[in-house]
DNA sequence: TTATCCATAAAAAACGTTTTCGTTGCATAG
DNA sequence: CTATGCAACGAAAACGTTTTTTATGGATAA
């Protein structure tokens, strides 16, 4: 096993010293150009590469990225990371992904042991939990030591930081108002608890298309779900019940999986799709595109709002710091994919 | 902006000096119970935690692990993150990962970034286009620094690492002698060009089935796609047209998405799964799950083997390097998932 | 001849730790 | 009274860099 080269090895080898070795890898006229050529040449000859951990050290940042997301068998979260991984890919930047699984404690955990000189800022999207709790000293925390953090899809109020969303309200309001164009008058929606920032949004869109419709809105239209990353049996059996419960001619989620749950459930009832049940989901993913029918969703361009984010902190790491911070949110734009879930217009 | 509390500040602050602050800290018998007990009240109360990059540069270690995969929106990669994730925090490792998606280039920056001080070892899934190419110098590199190297699901020979795989022969095998059992008689195969490691042995494993069951291979009824990953417009025409072509009465794939791609053509051709044709699929995921039918599936059980690939090399950690390494595959056992698919037995 | 300047290089400090080795002062043993 | 030992702490080296400061000759200027 071949220990890697170090600028001390170097210096050894050819009889001189580190700092020169140093200056003449990064061409300084200070060194002669005789000596500068060989010292390139061994440099070259066995692949040397400066140790990342030692010019963090010194140079007192990572050019590293913190994610930290609650889920990452997650069709969403993974475009996100796709799109933050491109753009910090083109600046230089790693990222480090970790997982909170929407736990409190291990979104503190995660973000105390990355804060300790692993990266450079934070992009996070804030755990279920974390959300109910209202406990964010672990974030205040690492924008009081100066580094900057970028909240993304599941943001809260309150934070000294970015934020990169995408219009919830206005998306949901879209998908529905596609549904009442096409003739759907008894729309209901599967939804979330209202801690969930996501969720209360969508469902205000929800009620806000309904009313701009001279619909009056049904609370017994309107299911909200413990959770919004998986659909358990549970789960199952409420959307079941309530869809029997209720009649209804439209149904409008704010995920994929609470979507084709209720679909399977109108497919046993011998309900048809989009006939007689429309069907319009938030979250393009996989399932939708696939589903038969194929379902017609909002869709939230994950990559791009994985860029815009990656780009935002970008921009702030290299920026010298200012006093008077100030802090936007960016939007991203969604857009209504019509698939075979919905009747034409 | 507060600057992070350091040992050196510490020391200025009650008047001793650094060695002794970092002593206390560790409890060492050399310093006094009361200077202990002061500088330890002193460190909690304003929340002192130790840098890492300082101390990875101190132990030559990073307590992390590089993750390196194709693709991220992807269901059986990030089940195998998870696992990996679960075990690491379990051991204290950190985990960062990288994309190579699929090419050879970025597979290589990507492992020579990480190597360059940020990682102890390596987890990774060969890009399809390393395969190609057949160009291992990356990985023998980082072997040959000492950092050890755990690949998993798509690996390749001839290189110094273990190995964490499924039985992807018997997988399939098991998942279309399950078809010829309930009655099936003509099965063909969507699988991918023999260079991918998993596409060669679950078609493979097919052909042994059929064999067994004394069934003559129809090489017709094989249909080699480019792409494992993904499946585009190109391939969804030739999946159809492969289906009009044949007399078929099963079919068996080694993902998801060509299987509901397979299935969206049946469906328009008013053909009944699985009365008309059943269909199995390999990676147990959220599609098979929801898709109507649900499809019977040769599930991966990847978080299994992410924990195994995880456990492997935090063992090779932390055992004193060894002269005569020996390197060894562990295999996870498949199961299959019987679904509505397949009609039963 | 002596002071000055320049080219080239080496030494040292710094980043934040841990750890080995000294140092200091005091108490005890001989 | 001197030597020894110990308790308690500090200094310094090391990890691998970069950068600032210092040193060394030789050439030029006064």
């Amino acid at each position: 096993m071949r220990r890697k080269l170090t600028l001390k090895l170097i210096a050894k080898e050819l009889n001189v010293s580190i700092s020169t070795v140093s200056k003449a890898l990064r061409d300084s006229p200070e060194i002669s150009e005789e000596t500068r050529e060989k010292i390139k040449a061994f440099a070259k000859l066995y692949n040397y590469r400066p140790n990342n951990i030692a010019l963090s050290l010194k140079n007192r940042k990572t050019n590293t990225i913190g994610v930290i997301i609650p889920q990452i068998v997650h069709h969403f979260f993974t475009t996100v990371i796709r799109g933050i991984e491109m753009m910090a890919r083109e600046h230089n930047y790693n990222v480090i992904i970790c997982l909170s699984n929407n736990d409190f404690d291990k979104e503190v955990l995660n973000m105390e042991l990355l804060a300790n000189g692993s990266t450079d800022g934070f992009i996070l999207s804030v755990a279920k939990e974390t959300m109910l709790k209202e406990d964010y000293h672990h974030l205040n925390e690492v924008i009081e030591q100066g580094m900057p953090v970028v909240m993304f899809d599941r943001v809260v109020e309150g934070i000294a930081c970015d934020r990169v969303l995408i219009d919830d309200k206005a998306g949901a309001k879209n998908g529905v108002t596609h549904m009442l164009k096409t003739g759907c008058r008894r729309i209901a929606i599967l939804t979330t608890k209202d801690y969930v920032s996501v969720g209360r949004l969508r469902t205000e869109g929800y009620m806000e298309a309904l009313e701009d419709f001279g619909i009056k809105v049904d609370k017994k239209l309107i299911l909200k779900l413990d959770n919004i990353d998986e659909c358990d049996e549970a789960a199952q059996k409420k959307i079941a019940d309530f869809i029997k419960k209720n009649d209804i001619d439209g149904i409008f989620t704010v995920n994929e999986l609470f979507a084709v749950n209720a679909a399977r459930f109108l497919h046993k009832e011998g309900k048809k799709i989009p006939e007689d049940v429309s069907l319009v989901c938030f979250t393009d993913g996989l399932l939708s595109e696939n589903f038969i029918p194929s379902l017609t969703t909002v869709s939230q361009h994950g990559e791009e709002m994985g860029r815009k984010a990656a780009e935002i902190l970008i921009n702030k790491l290299q920026r010298p710091e200012e006093e008077d911070e100030e802090y936007g949110t960016t939007y991203i734009e969604t857009s209504l994919v019509q698939r075979e879930s919905t009747r034409s217009l």
